[in-house]
DNA sequence: ATAATTAAGGTCAAAGAAAGTCAAAGTCAA
DNA sequence: TTGACTTTGACTTTCTTTGACCTTAATTAT
């Protein structure tokens, strides 16, 4: 069994009883016998935001981080488009997928005008290629969270 | 629990009774068990104007430390740090506004959670100082539409 | 009145305490 | 036997704590 798991396995525990977990990298390190990166390492391929989790951490005399469970509302539907949208997506095209959910109820017209503020034109001062790639990142991670609450 | 969070919420707790507190240093530090400019810590970090405090303070016998929460009506008071972010925010910088819409309602955690998503570094794939420029764009444009309403 | 003393608060930089990054080295299954 | 995944560790960044020294105001002594 890799070490990875066992500590993958720890946290998801902490993860039943309680929706969140919050950590010490060190403590935990010290308790796994493993150097402190490894954490980070099971974190960053076991806890990212499209598996389901959203991790914040404060560095610094007191530090910590913190692992939320956040569940999947909206199902595999947007999750799937999320995969397909690739790493380029125009504003056109990004305004028909808005629509789309807007028509079919996963979002609502406020969120629908949020979505639009942080990717619109304006929003993106950036030369054409690189915005679509910019608005392609920033839209998939808001909708992650919008699929989940 | 970090020394300085203590203090924080201690002062916090005194500001919900009244819209200012009074303390001296000196006593503070003293009540906390740490050293006098422990106390200047907790104000230059967590009670700044754009955190929606005004501090003043005098020294010599007989002084004193004054924090006055400033409370403005909602629109008003997002307007007023959209003027003050400029055209450079870092992530850091941001997350202070964003705490401080939340604990003082302005905002609600979903919303919280969805500013965050579209301007954390792992969203905007940028270097370091285009990241910062187009952060306080998008940033900006999100908070237009959240004091919308 | 003035000068000296005392009683506050302010500043700043060094030390300490976490967490983050990145690339090299190791492992293992196809 | 190579390519993907893991482990490790040196180095970096961020935040907090601490303390020595500075400035300002009030009080007291001359």
């Amino acid at each position: 069994m890799r070490i990875s798991d066992i500590i993958e396995e720890f946290i998801k525990e902490m993860l039943e009883e309680e929706n969140e977990a919050i950590i010490q990298r060190n403590d935990l390190a010290n308790h796994f016998n493993c150097v402190p990166s490894q954490i980070n390492y099971v974190i960053a391929t076991r806890f990212t935001p499209t598996q389901g989790y959203y991790v914040e951490s404060q560095r610094g005399g007191g530090g910590f981080i913190r692992i939320e469970r956040t569940r999947m509302t909206k199902g595999n539907y947007v999750m799937h488009i999320i995969k397909n949208i690739g790493d380029n997506l125009t504003a056109k095209d990004e305004e028909i997928i808005i629509n789309n959910f807007l028509s079919q109820g996963v979002i609502d017209s406020a969120q629908a005008k949020l979505l639009k503020s942080a990717t619109n034109d304006k929003a993106l001062k950036l030369s054409g290629d690189v915005k679509d790639k910019v608005r392609a990142s920033i839209f998939k991670n808001m909708l992650l969270v919008l699929a989940q609450n």
